[in-house]
DNA sequence: TCGATATTTAGATAATTATCTAAATATAAA
DNA sequence: TTTATATTTAGATAATTATCTAAATATCGA
């Protein structure tokens, strides 16, 4: 979980995250929406991939990712942790 | 909110989060729970204070650190805005 | 097989970050 | 005022990180 922190600790990344969201993605359609190098764009899916929020899967000519979602909902839990005796506290 | 995510990439600074979510401390109560010098732990507050994450205040000899918790739930709901529309495709 | 396209890997570089020790600053008590 | 305690600031250092260019690798089509 400290390398999804980690991760996201980046807003390139969590850009990343928010696109591939909305759909799949090719390696070359995420790097579009970035004035970045394609290696650079690459150094952070890789930097994703590691702390195992995103996968990766060869399509043809084209490497296709998406999103993890369950690696999301644990960095989730964390704050839910905290938020919801926060929660309990509002009440009182 | 770039800040918050940064400085909740380092987990001695999660720890602190949770422990100020028991209860305020000050920075060496905090800092007791932690084998590190006590500047190192000066500094990591102050990457969570400079988030707005915590906030001090002088209490004496002391410095008290609390949460401050609408930041984190900004955060949260960075997270909630992904995953609500992530557990409306989980019911379809 | 060669050429084209997609993407990653390698290496360099500058910036940022986490930890330490020494010194400085703030508050309180004697 | 001096001493004690709490905490931060300053400076050094090693490790990590984000970006670039050049080169390498993988797949596809002619």
């Amino acid at each position: 979980m400290n390398e999804s922190f980690k991760a996201l600790a980046d807003p390139t990344r969590r850009k990343i995250i928010k696109l591939l969201r909305e759909s799949d993605m090719t390696a070359g359609e995420i790097a579009e929406h970035f004035q970045m190098s394609k290696p650079s764009i690459s150094h952070h899916l890789n930097s994703l991939k590691h702390a195992g929020l995103v996968q990766d899967e060869r399509d043809g000519q084209f490497i296709r990712y998406t999103l993890n979602t369950t690696v999301l909902q644990e960095v989730l839990s964390w704050f839910l942790d905290i938020a919801n005796t926060e929660s309990k506290e509002d009440l009182s």
